[in-house]
DNA sequence: ACGAAAAAATAGGACTGTCAGATTTCCGGG
DNA sequence: CCCGGAAATCTGACAGTCCTATTTTTTCGT
């Protein structure tokens, strides 16, 4: 006997197809109790839906006719004040999410949770009754809880490293790599004894990401003098020049481009005599080099994430959270000296990659930072 | 406007819907003149055919609706000798990849290339006659360069850190973060003096991700003793004993079991004085404590991300390539002290964990590791 | 030169599972 | 008894292929 379709079995229980397939799907839409024996039924017959057809046919119903797919919801979560740059920070973001829905077919829809905007639940109603099923998360300090959602009608992803109530899909800049990339870059350069200072909170809430990559470059690339990370509460001229001072830098990578001031104060000319680079982009009035967290981009994936999971009906919190990550690439500035020229300073050779395996990397990932 | 289908584009010729199909295909039962003129009005109209439905209704036709699946290629590049760690690596990733492959309805098909398999262009005619167009590609050694295949017929991902030739998307385990949580657990058990051995081929290889979470998480966990990491060309007990016997790490991390019958050399004592976990389940036979880099996953998650393209007829290398990783899982074993318990030595306090950002985070990730 | 048979070209039907919208059934209140 | 509304169920349309049916064209013997 052939093997049993959704028609067949439909007939055998008196049913249309439609039915037995949303009973099948564990559609609300359909009386438990038919459910029930919809599914006893197709246990019997030894039915077998073929996943591929359906996903074919599913796109193919939802494809028809216009362009508009539907609509998804931007979430913001404040706390208290928002810092101009996180400001800036999530609407880079959104300004991806927006690009890349409106090439999928989806708009956007901003809403804030917070004492500022809704509170939870009343924002699970509003998506209820809109019919928003796909959900961005942007980035919210410290740790947001999102549990009291009904998950089971949403599709999500977080804008940020690692959110655990629920355990949702991340999406981040891949701060590892990317300072990596850009130790790998600087050290073409002939830099020699790159510095970096770091603030602990931001440190800890990139779980020592940018710190992790820059000890443990400074162990492996070649004829590098170690000079220890500047970390504290609280980075201002009063703790930032004395280090500086003491171990004298010939390259400075950090957060706040005030230290390039901090380092004239301490006599250091740029770029000839000492480098700086800021470690993001958005912080930067476009007078140094600095690292492009590459936000837009990230908001993009984040909406293909979301749209690839609604478009195959995957609600709810996923069975394994994953983080995906976009490197970071370089924007050149007047604060370093490019590649093959000559350091201001007699204690580094001139910018050349040693042979070996680390050459390797460097020449395979040159391009990004 | 809507996208072209077979239908209308025969609507507009007034042509059947068959003759248009069999005139695209270069069907031999078409005209020849009809058939040029077919082929004008489909590029003319922008017309895209789409070669997964069109795989589901040629086996559906076919085989009069039997179980169809499309099929992916996990294709295996060795250039010399396998490892039999590399062996149970890939297998266990095919493991994943077959099952979550079998969910969603396709095949997987294995394919060598290299000196004991095929050449990378006779893969290409093999992949294009059968109409393969997901690929899965295996951890490879070294820099793997596949930019000789035909690629805009193709979607694939690397099932390793990274890829530049071409660069596409990759899924790996998180080493970073498996790190730093494993390191948290450690230091919540009580342990102080944590000792990291590893072999810089490996190291490198992961970018130093292992040792870079390590280095970061001494300079940032309370109470810590740095042990300096032992980083060497050739790790054996030659190497080992004198590090181990001058910085007494209360707790060994590394990638060899073999350390343990070590440190029972030098006096050590498992678990009751010192700890010990490998960083990689697949070398141990399950007599110690060690990280499960979640290998089955890591290959189910490829494989969604594959399918997912290839549903939405996304072919070619991605415009932005993303790494996507998860996270690891502490397995435990006879080699640690479980939580609560008393340390066996005397410069150990008791392991709780200090109250403040950390034990946040220690709280939220303590499930993985 | 004509008609029948053969050949070539094109058209039709059926097949899968899904989803938006239409239709039917059910139930309580007026 | 009927109306309104909600819940449950059904209908139709959709993709590309391939087998078969139908139409059109060509061939060829008389």
């Amino acid at each position: 006997m052939a093997a049993p379709t959704l028609r067949t079995l439909a007939r055998e229980l008196g049913l249309s197809r439609t039915t037995v397939s949303d009973a099948l799907c564990g559609s609300h839409r359909v009386k438990a109790e038919t459910a029930a024996r919809v599914r006893a039924a197709a246990k019997a017959a030894g039915y077998e839906r073929n996943p591929l057809t359906g996903a074919v046919m599913s796109q193919l119903r939802r494809s028809r006719g216009q362009q508009f797919r539907g609509v998804l919801a931007a979430v913001e979560i404040v706390e208290a004040v928002h810092s101009p740059l996180a400001q800036r920070y999530n609407d880079a973001l959104m300004s991806g999410v927006m690009a890349r829905a409106g090439e999928l077919g989806f708009n956007v829809e901003r809403f804030v949770v917070g004492p500022q905007g809704v509170r939870l639940n009343r924002l699970d109603t509003i998506l209820h009754t809109r019919g928003i099923q796909g959900l961005i998360l942007l980035p919210a300090s410290g740790f947001p809880d999102l549990s009291a959602l009904s998950w089971h009608r949403y599709t999500a992803v977080y804008a940020d490293y690692f959110i655990d109530h629920p355990p949702l899909h991340c999406v981040c800049s891949d701060h590892y790599r990317s300072m990596i990339a850009l130790l790998r870059e600087l050290h073409a350069r002939g830099y020699r004894r790159p510095g970096l200072f770091m603030e602990i909170s931001l440190s800890e809430r990139l779980q020592f990401r940018w710190e992790g990559a820059f000890l443990a470059l400074q162990k492996y690339l070649p004829e590098i003098t170690e000079v220890p990370t500047l970390r504290s509460r609280n980075i201002n001229f009063e703790t930032f020049a004395p280090w500086f001072r003491k171990h004298d830098p010939d390259v400075v990578i950090g957060h706040f481009p005030d230290a390039m001031d901090w380092m004239s104060a301490c006599g250091a000319k740029l770029p000839s005599t000492h480098g700086f680079v800021c470690l993001n982009r958005l912080r930067t009035s476009g007078n140094c080099a600095c690292v492009d967290l590459q936000t837009a981009q990230l908001g993009a994936r984040s909406t293909e994430l979301v749209v690839g999971q609604l478009l195959h009906n995957e609600l709810g919190v996923p069975t394994q959270p994953s983080l995906t990550t976009i490197p970071a690439r370089l924007i050149e500035g007047p604060t370093l000296r490019p590649r093959g020229a000559k350091p201001g300073r007699g204690d580094a050779k001139p910018g050349k990659v040693r042979a070996g395996a680390t050459s390797r990397h460097s020449t395979s990932e040159g391009g990004e930072v």
